[in-house]
DNA sequence: GGGGAGAGATGCCGC
DNA sequence: GCGGCATTTCTCCCC
């Protein structure tokens, strides 16, 4: 292929991608390609085969072929460009108000697509903290025998507890929820609602529970420094429940691993 | 298009995604679909148009056209498999050590598309809080006047103490870094590794500086309610730097603008 | 593998 | 916008 064959193909990627921004289209690339990025901080990634997706909100993800999360990235409302610099084809994008920068330098591309994506659905979610607190809003005793609810969340004043009782013997009753094992920062975020309380309401104890399906070895030992107790409570367990209702979840005959 | 055909256009998509898993590439499908989820929490995505990745490491992710993080995903080593039951075309996902599963209702699949990325690079990164702190322990006097330097992070075995010091009154004073405005979390932590230490070291007495470049109002009350001390220190300027020696960055003329 | 903490965290909801 | 906090957080490092 002549050189100027190869400056037309890429002439024709640039357009291709321009009327793809232009008209809000979601679009992939996987490319040879090395990132350079400048904002909230400074990064390099050397040359590699990456998925690169620009959404039509201006989100920018670049993808390695392992791993959850992009390892390059532009939050949305960003601008991008497909521009040629001495004869080096690049993807320019920028978010002003961030003050954020990226470059990609395109070794090769080795495919691309775009396409308008319509999808206005949010994502329906139980199993949650909130869904954990209410349980338990709804059940104090199963924390605690006598517990009587005082309130939940923003219906008490005191700031974001989840769930507030009365214990039998009339004390005022902190209850934080973890839905996984507990650690420092629970311990510490539930002794920090404590305090506020026993401060605003001027009481000399209020007692804190921890309700968590587990807890740290560590974090224990700082739970009962602070004299506060532990509550072994499972959260609503929705896998058990959707896997009676729904069959066709798991249960794999032919599989193709991935170990 | 008859039933026959489709089928076989069915069939035909889920022979290459077979074939492409097995070759362990990344597959990108654009498509009309449903996705519920079951594992830590359930989840129910009503029909709509999205990206599907899967890549070799076994990570599937389902992005809609707008926001950063996925809607749903798998984590890596899940097992995927591309099936039709009752006519329904279906990606069916788990995770067996994990415990969770996700099955993709494919209503229309609009394109695909499967290749090998190879990529073993890694991302280099500068002006994280290390090296914020690492700028005050080479010079601690950025936070305060005589200050002077015991150990940093793992140097101390007093655990994830980010800068130790001696004051001029020979105090010791523990240094927390936020490369942000500093919350309540912040100031927690502070006093929770200040509380740590005093009971290593048996002190009446230990110090606590939260630096950063800012602090919410509250977090300023709380740490001042502790007696601790605020240090205004900015993360390095990395910006700055990397705009001066590359003028690529930035400077677009001709934007397509995402607002 | 668990514990602990940062992250260019993201996203949600409240004010 | 800021504040406060959960997240199917993810990722990294160290023990």
């Amino acid at each position: 292929m002549s050189k100027k064959e190869g400056l037309d193909k890429k002439e024709q990627f640039i357009a291709e991608m321009a009327a793809a921004l232009q008209r809000r289209e979601t679009i992939v690339v996987g490319a040879d390609c090395e990132v350079m990025y400048s904002g909230r901080a400074e990064t390099l990634l050397p040359p590699g085969e990456r998925l690169i997706m620009i959404k039509e909100d201006g989100t920018l993800l670049v993808h390695q072929p392992h791993g959850s999360a992009p390892i390059n990235y532009m939050k949305e409302s960003s601008s991008h460009r497909f521009v040629v610099e001495n004869d080096n084809l690049y993807i320019k994008s920028q978010n002003q108000v961030l003050h954020e920068y990226l470059d990609i330098l395109l070794a090769k591309v080795h495919f691309f697509h775009s396409a308008k994506l319509s999808d206005g659905q949010k994502l329906q979610l139980t199993g949650n903290e909130k869904d954990m607190a209410n349980m338990i809003a709804a059940n104090p005793a199963i924390v605690e025998e006598g517990l009587k609810l005082v309130g939940q969340e923003e219906q008490t004043k005191y700031g974001f507890i989840d769930v507030l009782c009365y214990d039998a013997q009339g004390l005022l009753v902190v209850i934080e929820c973890k839905r996984y094992k507990a650690d420092f920062q629970a311990v510490s975020q539930l002794r920090r609602y404590v305090e506020r309380l026993k401060g605003m309401k001027g009481l000399a104890r209020v007692r804190g529970i921890l309700a968590a399906p587990a807890i740290t070895t560590n974090a224990a030992k700082m739970l009962h420094d602070f004299g506060f107790s532990f509550a072994i409570v499972q959260a609503p367990k929705y896998k058990e429940r959707l896997r009676k209702s729904q069959k066709s979840l798991g249960e794999f005959e032919n599989n193709v691993e991935n170990d």
